[in-house]
DNA sequence: TCAATTGGCATACGAAGCGTATGTGAGTAG
DNA sequence: CTACTCACATACGCTTCGTATGCCAATTGA
């Protein structure tokens, strides 16, 4: 038999990368001891060592993980809009609610960039980004958005103001009546791309 | 004599500051070992211990430090612009600048959110967002602005974008041509909240 | 001026946590 | 069947952190 070998490798990483996950989704990186959440995995920081080098390859993994699973659900509510412009919008604001998830929050906006750098560089995990790189290029070509401004970095930093968005409805008193006014303020910022009917420029 | 005491009171609390905050905007908070850099400023961690409570103490006092200076400069070049749009136009750009600096985006922008937390909640270091909150509201009174945006909010908001374009024009191979075209895209998306002449709302 | 006291800062100690070097046993190939 | 590979555990030393304790200068009050 060869295949009980493979899998039983492939099962020690999956464990170690959820064990992780759990871990600095909840306690945070700094805080996440590699000696207590392997073992909570019934493993050792042996298994960790081998598989992903070290506590900042096993974090990559569990981002790369989590960046996949967000591209999905992101996919998945873009499909249906009547409007690419409003797919594209659709797409923010979902970025956004991912983003209210302490999980994610946690991992891909806080303990990732700190310890991992700027996000725009990490190899693996950029779907989002993409995606929504890809949207602001097709409304440029269909004359929706400002033909001035450069796709990818727009996304850039309609993904900081999106992480912000996020912040601030997560660590509010009321974050229902927050989120209405959060997700407006960051509507009204995202016009600032579309192309206007009658004048231009300011 | 009651000075000479005061002083070198002072003096040591300065130096820890000025200590901490080179080893932190250099290798990171993270890596930045207590007893280094406190003999660095030719102490010991008992000074730290006694003055900031523990590295995170004293990493909110560098913040507040930073935050400071960052307020000064920014009103500096706040103070001359013909209409007050363009003062906050400026302001933003100056804060986008002034992330460029390693020291300043490190700490403030990385390894401070990730120890420390949501930037919004901290106690001590809030004059810049401070700032361009009041410009906002300012604008809303003058009708420059949408009535319909929350100011706080969209200053959050901004200032999420700022840091994401100055990482991005850091890290750029061209810093230079990065910069404009970042900066564009920027300004782009802060049109958004201008109230258009003719029509609204899309 | 001199004792008593405060408090700023250093030293000493114990507890983790990390990374590496090494060991071991199960699977695999020739 | 033997030798080798490799997944993973164990063991060790080093660094770092937090606390408990000690010391000495500066201040205070009589």
């Amino acid at each position: 038999m060869h295949r009980p070998r493979k899998e039983m490798i492939a099962e020690t990483r999956a464990k170690l990368i959820a064990a992780a996950r759990r871990a600095f989704g909840t306690i945070g990186y700094a805080e996440a001891s590699m000696d207590d959440f392997t073992a909570s995995a019934g493993l050792t920081r042996g298994a960790l060592y081998h598989h992903f080098g070290d506590k900042k390859g096993l974090l990559e993994a569990v981002i790369a993980e989590i960046d996949g699973e967000m591209a999905v659900r992101v996919n998945e509510v873009a499909s249906r809009a009547p409007t690419r412009w409003q797919h594209f919008v659709d797409e923010c604001t979902t970025y956004i609610e991912m983003a209210l998830e302490p999980e994610i929050q946690r991992i891909m906006f806080r303990d990732g960039p700190a310890v991992l750098g700027d996000p725009a560089q990490w190899s693996n995990a950029n779907a989002c980004v993409g995606s929504m790189t890809d949207h602001l290029t097709a409304l440029q070509g269909e004359g929706v958005v400002v033909p001035s401004v450069d796709p990818e970095t727009a996304a850039r930093l309609i993904n900081g103001a999106s992480s912000q968005a996020a912040q601030r409805i997560a660590n509010s008193d009321d974050p229902e009546a927050t989120s209405k006014i959060v997700v407006a303020a960051f509507k009204q910022l995202l016009e600032g791309l579309l192309r206007k009917p009658a004048s231009q420029q300011s």
